[in-house]
DNA sequence: GACTGTGAATACATTCACAGCG
DNA sequence: CGCTGTGAATGTATTCACAGTC
């Protein structure tokens, strides 16, 4: 995205500078970044089978990439694997869990209560990843005070404080496309420095606040155009996704 | 792509060989398919505007890329702009249009009546951009026969029929993960040859069908990632999307 | 003069292939 | 011996910079 997608933006994450641990602070590529769900997502089903080590040529397998991207990707977060054995099963998942951020519990605000927000705010996807959905706002008055699941929808003119007093940082955005960027500047206002924005809406934010686009029309005009021209296949390979062409999956 | 994506396959769009207009068929990137839904998107803006004539420039800034990209990928296209002009808006539009296969409308079936595939047969979204819900199917036998919206829900054990008669090519897949490989199989039973996947899982499928993730666990996982490593931004440049991450938007 | 189209330069990502080590 | 870690090679994408042209 691939993807991206995608394509604007230099990331920069962790530092070149030494660090507390001692060790040079690597630089991980985005392309690595956006990898490490689906291994974490491999492990952990590699973990229910009681295996408690695993080779690259595993993982890539379950995570569809292939060995030596695997090899490569782990050595960047410092890698513990062991020539001629593999890696430690329980230990990879803790580093990558901590490389994630997921050993804390990151509380998510919705913003917009149509029918997509209020599926968002219950979806178990989420519940099971360790993010919790600790607001929904919207602004129409008729849907204020209503409850969602376990939550009530609350009024986006409280955005300050509901995001100050519950320590939020990242955001759904899942308004109509027309009231995307206002509701975009309001949540960077607030303090809010992820936004995942899944309006059909290109926004523009301040340098420091995060954006990932997660736009269901764009993703299906992208399979409309392979599907429009056949999109062969060639790559006779063992069909890792069907010749297909997502940058992801 | 962010995401876009993301990582494992090989496209392979528009074939080398000549074609009925003379021209030699380009080969698209990829990079540049997931921004074209970018452009069209910022040409519909600028057309609102009665503007005739716009400039690679112009593009870029509202598409958030440089303006070098938006030429070259344009010119991949056989591109149409005028030196010292611009290009003409109505027919750029046109163009793109034809591209992404907008000019025919896409019946799409979405496929698990969980809140999110229900939010998603009625999102506003897709009927504003050429893509038509034309069924909504699940195994659950106390959701079947339930209308949403202006869809009555199906059983998936119809989903030949379904898809044969509708001539439906396009699936959104929005079931829990355990049942997501299952049914993937099962849409491709049927001749469906694009899945949107928005359940957590990595989907195996044969070669010549098209997967793209939109998995939103995935994403905040990503945003998780970068608010961990406190994501700086560097980049003074012009905001294009805050020093951001993603693959894409 | 203004703006496109595009080779050449650079940056980034993936794959190869093998040395190193348990 | 088996499997990781990683430089070197390749492939892909983006940016630069300018010649071409309306």
């Amino acid at each position: 995205m691939p993807e991206p997608s995608y394509s604007s933006e230099r990331p920069e994450a962790s530092t070149d500078a030494p660090r507390a641990d001692g060790r040079v602070g690597r630089r991980i590529p985005e392309a690595t970044v956006s990898r490490l769900p689906l291994y974490y997502r491999s492990l952990l089903a590699v973990a229910a089978d009681r295996t408690t080590t695993v080779s690259s040529e595993r993982i890539a397998e379950l995570a569809h990439v292939s060995a030596a991207q695997v090899r490569k990707d782990l050595s960047r977060l410092g890698s513990y694997g062991t020539r001629g054995v593999g890696y430690e099963v329980p230990q990879l998942l803790r580093l990558i869990r901590s490389e994630l951020g997921l050993n804390e519990t990151w509380r998510v605000i919705v913003v917009g209560a149509g029918n997509l927000g209020r599926a968002l705010s219950q979806y178990e996807g989420f519940r099971s990843n360790d993010f919790e959905i600790s607001a929904l706002v919207d602004s129409d008055p008729l849907k204020i005070g209503t409850n969602v699941g376990k939550l009530t929808i609350e009024s986006i003119d409280d955005l300050d404080s509901i995001v100050a007093e519950r320590d939020i940082r990242i955001s759904i955005l899942a308004t109509p496309a027309h009231a995307a960027q206002q509701v975009a500047d309001r949540l960077v206002e607030a303090g809010v420095l992820s936004i995942m924005n899944l309006a059909p809406a290109i926004l523009d934010v301040p340098a420091g606040v995060l954006v990932r686009k997660a736009d269901l029309a764009t993703e299906l005009q992208i399979l409309s155009f392979y599907q429009h021209h056949g999109q062969v296949d060639l790559d006779t390979s063992d069909t890792v996704n069907g010749g297909g062409v997502p940058a992801d999956q």
